[in-house]
DNA sequence: CCGGAAAAATAGCAGTGCTAGGATCGGCCC
DNA sequence: GGGCCGATCCTAGCACTGCTATTTTTCCGG
């Protein structure tokens, strides 16, 4: 039936209404503001509709981090193929790691800090996941060397994924940031 | 008067009971599982005895972390100082501060991931705290080179802090943890 | 138009951190 | 020794959390 369809669209542009609502309010205000009453009010609901959508908050949360790894892995992308020569790849896909996470902090928190419940270096991790480390992958592999690529790229990325936790934290001084990136490249990249 | 200060032991001591309460149920069921109410049971008092000794929960996790840092200073000394040669005294500290986070996974979160509250890089940041870091200092001084001291300590911290909690959080394949361990090390040797 | 299924809301549960109020205990003064 | 009074502690409760059982409403098909 014709309404059956309409029915199924309503759905998915609810479901699209809460991960946004989701989104907005932890970029505004943090995850901690992001309870399950305020995004029902968000989105002109009551609050038991978010479970007929979603299991539980953990899965809106990892709805809203699945968003982040596409968009990383745009941002990353087209970091490292503006890079004239090889060895500058890296550098700018790094600095562009590190500005989405400043920039997207709930985001960012949303896909690494929490939701551990996304499967990650395992045979059923998501495609976008997957996709977002690829591009780690390719960013250095003009600096391999003997070293295996994927162990590589897990390092570096730790690398990166400690710099910015730590300087969120309040835990690095904050004006030495671009010194600490570049420290971090041109060591790991044996410059 | 003689009551005063027995006064002031008993309460002492009961403030070592809730922190020691609150670490160790901690490390056995995550801080998730420490509740004031469970720690309150714990130490066989009521629960807004706990206000009366910190301000809140917070405080209770920020008095723990305070713990693991000066048990974190103390191995990373140890394991720098073991060291024959200077260039093994790096190898050894990053390999203790892996270690201690992954065996003491609790006390770590209270120390770098919980506990904002706690002032880091800045003047006031407390002396157990500051130990810590200088420990890495020295352990960084033999490679430094030509670049600055602390930024490079705050660079491999990250990079170790990174490799911590991305593994424990899933993200990063088990039994590469050495190879990566070494991979940091090495690269950020330059060797 | 009406019956019944699907959808949504109300109300509630068990838990959280934290606090205001009253009870109880202990040391000091007369 | 007896009574007072302040410190100490506990009971009860607030406002909130994620989540769910139950009831109410809506809406579609015959």
């Amino acid at each position: 039936m014709a309404t059956q369809t309409r029915r199924e669209r309503e759905r998915a542009e609810r479901h699209r209404l809460i991960v946004r609502a989701a989104r907005e309010l932890a970029e505004a205000e943090g995850w901690e503001a992001v309870t399950t009453r305020r995004l029902a009010a968000e989105i002109e609901y009551s609050q038991p509709v978010l479970y007929s959508h979603f299991s539980g908050k953990d899965a809106i949360m990892a709805a809203v981090a699945m968003e982040g790894f596409a968009e990383l892995t745009a941002e990353l992308r087209a970091a490292r193929t503006s890079a004239t020569v090889p060895e500058q790849a890296l550098a700018r896909a790094a600095a562009a790691y590190a500005a989405f996470a400043e920039q997207r902090p709930a985001l960012y928190d949303a896909m690494f800090t929490h939701a551990s419940a996304l499967p990650f270096a395992t045979a059923e991790t998501p495609d976008d996941l997957r996709a977002a480390f690829a591009e780690l992958l390719e960013a250095v592999r003009p600096i391999a060397g003997d070293d295996d690529l994927e162990t590589l790229a897990e390092t570096l990325w730790s690398g990166l994924h400690g710099l910015v936790t730590l300087m969120r934290a309040g835990r690095l001084r904050e004006e030495e940031h671009e010194r600490r990136l570049d420290l971090l490249i041109r060591r790991m990249s044996r410059r």
